[in-house]
RNA sequence: GGGUCGGUGCCCGAGUGGUUAAUGGGGGCGGACUGUAAAUCCGCUGGCUCUGCCUACGUUGGUUCAAAUCCAACCCGACCCA
């Protein structure tokens, strides 16, 4: 089997472990940066492999509009279209149907999606997994319905009904045993469908699981009740996956809470908009005046390139003029500072001190 | 010396008699960003004793109830002719 799960250590609902994949081993818990287009922007692979990042994730629907599934096949797969060794993942475009909510249709039996050219494009939980297993990351997401915060409960049941019926076409069509296809929990903010929709997927028996429908607009507060209602129906002897999650204090508590993996755009994205992650949750804006002058390191304590090498000044400057290599190097020290916060988390988990580590982190934390 | 066009807020540049402290850009100052249609998006950007007042569209004077906008002279710039 390619594939494999080991917990090492629990601390209350926490784990540390090791998720094997045919690419590699990712010890859990871990933060994956995002590479939506199959980069993680402005970051060459060896610049991202210098983050500590072990797992990468990309996007189906992205990838089937540019530049296809076929030419990603033809030249090998995912991996060496890229030149990223290590373990990949691939998302279904289900977050699509919720950020491109005014460019697409849903019915029972899928999606169908305005290009940016006009083109319709259709996704059914068979060609999002068709697509998935041309591009061959090692683990893929079924196909599901991501609705936003404010939606009503029937509407959350008619997502859920669909993600389940969706989650069973992606496992029948699936057909490499070199990729795991993971299914997504939906449920909106009611505690009693999040269950009915994790039961009814554990009854599928996936290979791992993920929270999704979270970050779409609900706010930390629920966010936080979410993962506490939902993790305690997931397997334990699975990985567990909460999608599209990166601030610090989301990743210490969902950690707490059992989820062993996370991807974000936001230490990229923020990059990119000039700003640098610090001090464990600060957001700095490099662009503000106050660092013109400022010829210290961003972070002194951080081992990154960035932090080792250049001056606040200097990454000023690089903003201030839209220099390429301000974002990269921003990108570099955020995504480094993310990967090593949840790495830091998983230290305190096999140390058995996670909760006296990060107080700060869990301090509205219920139980 | 003659002629033509032009001089607008930090910069560029609209506006050619009346909701004009004056459209837009840029720059400056700040904010937002959570499975990426995001190197994007959103505010603010003359002064003050601030529900109002003052100062502003080269300068000065004039016409008018009302002028950045019309008239005159002057100053400055670009180009053309001598």
């Amino acid at each position: 089997m390619s594939f494999n799960f080991t917990l090492l250590k629990t601390c209350g609902a926490a784990r540390a472990g090791v998720f094997s994949t045919p690419h590699g081993d990712i010890p859990t818990p871990a933060f994956m940066p995002v590479g939506t287009q199959a980069t993680v922007k402005t970051l060459s692979p060896a610049q991202l492999a210098g983050t500590g990042a072990t797992m990468v994730l990309a996007n189906t629907y992205h990838l089937h509009l540019h530049p296809g599934e076929d030419i990603v096949a033809q030249c090998g797969g995912l991996h060496q279209f890229m030149q990223w060794p290590g373990p990949l993942l691939t998302d279904s475009g289900g977050y699509q149907v919720f950020s491109l909510d005014q460019l697409r249709t849903l019915d029972d039996d899928g999606v169908t999606f305005r290009a940016p050219n006009g083109d319709p494009i259709r996704f059914t939980p068979e060609e999002a997994t068709r697509i998935q297993n041309a591009l061959g990351a090692d683990v893929i997401m079924c196909f599901d319905e991501c609705p936003p915060a404010k939606s009503s409960y029937e509407a959350v049941q008619t997502a859920i009904r669909r993600t389940t019926a969706w989650a069973t076409r992606c496992q029948a069509y699936h057909q490499r045993s070199d990729q795991a296809l993971f299914a997504i929990v939906q449920g909106g903010i009611y505690p009693d469908l999040r269950e009915q929709s994790a039961r009814e997927l554990i009854a599928l028996d996936f290979p791992g699981y993920a929270i999704g429908g979270v970050s779409v607009g609900e706010g930390a507060d629920l966010i936080r009740q979410v993962v506490a209602t939902t993790t305690p129906f997931l397997p334990v002897e699975k990985p567990r996956y909460l999608m599209g999650i990166g601030t610090y204090r989301e990743l210490a508590q969902s950690v707490a809470r059992g989820i062993d993996l996370f991807d974000c755009v936001l230490p990229t994205r923020l990059a990119r908009h000039g700003a640098a992650l610090v001090n464990g949750g600060e957001r700095w804006n490099l662009k503000n005046a106050q660092f013109r002058r400022d010829y210290t390191p961003l972070d002194a304590t951080c081992p990154c390139y960035t932090c080792q090498t250049f001056t606040r000044a200097y990454l000023c400057h690089l903003i201030r003029t839209q220099e390429v290599l301000g974002l990269t190097l921003l990108a570099l020290h955020n995504v480094t500072e993310l990967v090593r916060f949840v790495q830091s988390l998983r230290q305190a988990i096999l140390d058995d001190r996670l909760l006296s580590a990060f107080p700060q982190y869990f301090e509205q934390m219920d139980s």
